[in-house]
DNA sequence: TTGAAAGCGCTAACAC
DNA sequence: GTGTTAGCGCTTTCAA
């Protein structure tokens, strides 16, 4: 493999003190703290730059500074996974927006098979490569986080990875919309609800609050909470298809679902089709809110989900943790409920 | 704002080099390209690595070496799109799956507020955040392609930038599927065809090719091709919606619609829902064959698109331009058609 | 197969 | 407000 060498010489910021006649760190004013250089010197100096064309090497102020303004998103999870996942996306997007405002680059980074990520963000972040990385929730991951802690090293994770997890994160709890989703249902004459819950193994510490407000709702209206009506599925089309069609092979009288993702209602939709029955039949809501979601299925009510903040929440955090050189508190966003179009139970 | 530092002094090379008792090179020469030192020099350094926890610094072997390691792709149309279309980000997945088998850095920029995307690129080049980058087509890229080939920087477009442009890209020519399509469509008897194009504005020298698979059909099959059954769209489903509805109204006795992407199929459907027609009255052709439209709507016929594929093909072709240090030939992909459950024309 | 020494381009002390 | 100098951590040329 030959190296690619740039034909000319690099034009440096000595060049440009040279023809402006200042000093090197001069130069270096101008380019950073610009407020401590007299006016005219910043002239001269800024006409250097521009009759040189010259281009600050940004690696040289990293390596010079310790410090690389580079932020990286790692998913544990396969490309295939996260770059098809709308929610990430959101969180992705959140992430990107807050941290090319703050004067930073976003590496991105998936696994290609599945294995090693954490790992990989474990690298990235020891090498420098990155100043700290925001993390999504893992089997394994509270192992990472520890290594992380002993060394120092720069995180904000998507979600509670550890049991008394107190700084560095921004998760989402869904209680609040499950129980507000499950009580309008309730209130419309619903009484065998399901719930296409969340996967247990991707949230170790926090999974259960799509189930408890779904519970307390259920308990509140004196309706006894049935184990069998609440099946876990990981997000996707394919197991909402799936645990829909046995969720209501078992309850043929079941009315109303409730899913913890957009990618699972989708699912969840096509399988009640596909049994023959009209999507008015069952009352489904989705996980989301995502604006697909709005537009395929319009009189869809949603659970909300507000990833875009949480990405955007996490990039503030990892920029005020890599300014600040310490560990910040976490932050927990709520979930509220979206009514769309919803009509009192029907009897089928 | 404070900087942070790291609380202990880093471990070094040097340090690694002490321990093992050899000198700087060799623990480099281990590092990189290892058949070169005996066999037990070897050993003791590896021992000294891992005694010391030690990571080499990626930005100090960057500079020296005038290579990052790093590709960027550049999208110029605001964050709310990139992370919103289904293509970009199968293009981005291939990107990304490609760079980092190879052992490159993805970094990812999209303009917050739509202008300077393309300055963004250029900056992020000639700093040297990044050796190269993947660059989206979209207005006045031709003059930043200019830019980048006389400063003898590193680029590939997903699609031609400019009138005879030879080198440095990967594009898609919708021409087979399109023609493909529309035959099969001619064939079930379809004569009222509606085409819902791409966008002009997005690609200046290579707009044609859906047009032109779908005229081609019709002028074989001895149809009139009227270009009022022709609108043009920007890929989304806003677009999508109102387009079909305008063609459904200025021709009623529509009997198909060819869609230039998955998002606008959306759209089609929804309006076709919303006029109160039967997705049946209308033959719908998908335009990017996703597997979330499989899954959605699995009786659809398809354009395919190989937007995986070419985002895979950029990652290569930049890594490749990078590693040789000069323009590689473009390449251009190929669409095909994808018959599900089409039925002979339905007389309204 | 290994080592000594120079230097990539920038910034931070410290002096003036 | 400005300049001098050292050095961030690595790789590379050349010699041994």
């Amino acid at each position: 493999m030959s190296t690619f060498v740039y034909s000319k010489p690099m034009t440096t910021l000595y060049d440009v003190a040279k023809l402006a006649k200042v000093s090197p760190k001069t130069v270096s004013r101008v380019l950073n703290e610009s407020h401590l250089v007299a006016d005219d010197t910043r002239q001269r100096v800024m006409a250097a730059i521009e009759k040189l064309d010259y281009h600050p090497n940004a690696i040289a102020a990293s390596l010079k500074r310790n410090r690389s303004n580079t932020i990286g998103f790692v998913v544990p999870y396969g490309s295939d996974f996260v770059f098809q996942d709308p929610n990430m996306m959101e969180q992705l997007r959140g992430t990107h927006d807050y941290v090319s405002t703050a004067g930073f680059e976003l590496i991105i980074s998936a696994p290609v098979h599945k294995k090693d990520a954490l790992q990989e963000a474990l690298r990235l972040t020891q090498n420098r490569n990155v100043d700290g990385v925001i993390l999504y929730p893992s089997f394994g991951i509270d192992q990472i986080i520890k290594d992380f802690q002993t060394k120092n090293l720069r995180y904000v994770t998507l979600g509670i990875c550890y049991d008394q997890q107190k700084n560095n994160f921004v998760e989402v709890d869904q209680t609040p919309g499950s129980y507000l989703a499950t009580k309008y249902l309730i209130s419309l004459g619903h009484r065998r609800i399901g719930l296409l819950n969340k996967p247990y193994s991707f949230f170790m510490f926090n999974r259960d609050d799509l189930l408890n407000g779904y519970t307390s709702a259920l308990q509140e209206a004196g309706i006894e909470v049935q184990p069998s009506l609440v099946r876990e599925g990981d997000f996707t089309f394919e197991e909402g298809y799936e645990k829909t069609k046995s969720l209501i092979a078992e309850h043929p009288d079941l009315t109303a679902v409730i899913c913890a993702s957009d990618p699972m209602t989708y699912g969840t939709i096509r399988a009640i089709q596909d049994l023959g029955l009209n999507i008015n039949d069952i009352q489904v809501v989705a996980g989301d809110n995502l604006p697909l979601t709005q537009k395929l299925f319009p009189q869809l009510s949603s659970i909300t989900n507000p990833s875009y903040e949480q990405g955007r929440q996490a990039g503030k955090m990892i920029v005020a943790i890599i300014n600040e050189g310490r560990e910040l508190p976490g932050i927990t966003l709520n979930t509220e409920f979206v009514v769309r179009n919803m009509r009192p139970v029907v009897k089928r």
